[in-house]
DNA sequence: CATAAACTACGAATTATTTCGTACAAAAGT
DNA sequence: ACTTTTGTACGAAATAATTCGTAGTTTATG
């Protein structure tokens, strides 16, 4: 029931934000992103005018200066984005994807414990 | 230092072909495509010129009906995507990643005996 | 008050990506 | 021989995404 979103890059770029600051002005945004890469202010505000067309950020225009924030949950969006790049980047196999992770990222241990916990939760069959 | 890769979607759906096919001709690569989205024999075949032009992909013109193969390693490449999906969608996050797989598209027994395998082995080699 | 600084609105240029039509050549079918 | 099918080349339209300039307000500052 959850409509597709496919937030383009810049977007999640902003989204990245939002959903580790919460709130923020078009200003704090910008300050933050520019700190990766340098990108002109009215940029990001437009980018921001055409996310809250889109409905996928609020935006509180009750002062001058307008606060943004995410309407897209982090958990269940990074749940499609997962399964889109599952498809389009390894199709569609999950192992592969995890193998590829573990391989090349390695977790420290106390990641690896985690990890090792939800496999035993899965292994232990709850649905 | 290897250069930074960045197929499109499209390309990375046509490179999902080769890698599993192998070698291929326009033909059946369009064909192989058209079960999951129709798009015209042209719109594949062009494509694939762009690709060769980028050196995705090489092309035997020895016969009349070319033959395309796959340039880009698929591990490599894989590797490369998620470490740019992991920026763009997870902020880096390489545990959250794995949480998000393993807690969602739920992989069978061989698969996580699998990836148990593999974290025995990062850990240490105790099997 | 006057100027500068901080904002929003929004059109429009730019760049990237995808899609397809048309032209033409070779090969196969009849 | 001729008609149909299968093929490449390639320009260019259609679409999507990004970026920024300019105009016009409001607020802060000297």
């Amino acid at each position: 029931m959850t409509s597709i979103i496919k937030p383009t890059e810049a977007e999640l770029a902003i989204l990245q934000v939002l959903w580790e600051q919460g709130p923020c002005t078009v200003r704090q945004i910008n300050d933050l992103m520019n700190n990766k890469k340098e990108v002109g202010y009215t940029t990001t505000l437009k980018l921001l005018q055409i996310m809250a067309g889109k409905g996928i950020v609020a935006v509180d225009k009750s002062q001058r200066t307008h606060v943004y924030q995410a309407v897209l949950r982090q958990e269940e969006t990074q749940r499609q984005l997962v399964d889109q790049f599952l498809e389009t980047a390894f199709g569609g196999s999950a192992k592969r994807l995890v193998m590829q992770l573990l391989g090349h990222k390695t977790p420290d241990q106390r990641e690896l414990d985690e990890i090792k916990r939800l496999i035993s939760k899965l292994e232990g069959g709850e649905l």
